[in-house]
DNA sequence: TTCGGGATCGTCT
DNA sequence: GACGATCCCGAAC
């Protein structure tokens, strides 16, 4: 297999609907990262999309701009990325036009390029374990808030690149956010059908 | 200025 | 299945 991680997506791309480009463009696509002068790509096999003006789980909701949630009002086809639990990074593909603050979080990935920096930086060698978590997939990729919240996903450190097709998949809720409200059980997860690569069922 | 809790993960039982 | 790690944000004081 043969894979050209240079066909990114374009930035028109990210400006559509939030649901239409978590799971017609992103899910099956290459999240690619060139951190520290390593090459590493995965493909995108799990998503959860958060909506900024009416969606309790979202850190914008309702539609509120603060230091953290800023880069999610910018336009479509940046990075927002965040720390939570004191320890962990998770990445985020900001979606719509400038002023809204819609934004996928990307859960997991099926490691295709750079998988033994990958291993040397997880500190794992279970292929498995890589990339299948928000938190774990950062470190794989090299990705922390201080050096890549806000960075513009059409450069050359971070990039989604086109997939070849796209994939079935499965709605579910999403993952820790009983905090939500009515929001909590709407099934905003979606992860490739039968893909081993995912962080829950 | 303080304080509560989080879009998690690895380890231990 | 439970728990501790450990920093930052945002709300309240």
């Amino acid at each position: 297999m043969e894979y050209d991680f240079s066909r990114r997506l374009e930035k028109e791309v990210y400006l559509q609907d939030v649901f239409t480009l978590a799971k017609r463009h992103l899910l099956g696509a290459y999240l690619c990262s060139n951190v520290g002068g390593c090459f590493t790509a995965g493909r995108i096999t799990e998503l959860e999309v958060y909506v900024g003006s009416c969606d309790k789980a979202c850190h914008a909701w309702p539609n509120k701009l603060t230091p953290r949630t800023a880069t999610m009002f910018r336009a479509g086809g940046c990075a927002y990325v965040f720390f939570v639990y004191g320890m962990h990074n998770q990445f985020n593909v900001v979606a719509g036009p400038a002023g809204t603050a819609d934004a996928v979080l990307i859960r997991a990935l099926e490691p295709v390029a750079g998988i033994e920096v990958m291993r040397r930086r997880r500190g794992c060698e279970d292929i498995r374990r890589l990339t299948t978590g928000p938190g774990r997939l950062c470190r794989a990729l090299g990705i922390t808030r201080q050096e890549h919240d806000g960075e513009d996903l059409c450069g050359q450190t971070l990039w989604i690149a086109k997939g070849e097709k796209t994939y079935p998949y499965a709605a579910r809720p999403r993952i820790g956010v009983d905090y939500a409200e009515e929001y909590k059980d709407k099934p905003w997860r979606f992860y490739i059908r039968g893909n081993p690569f995912i962080s829950k069922k």
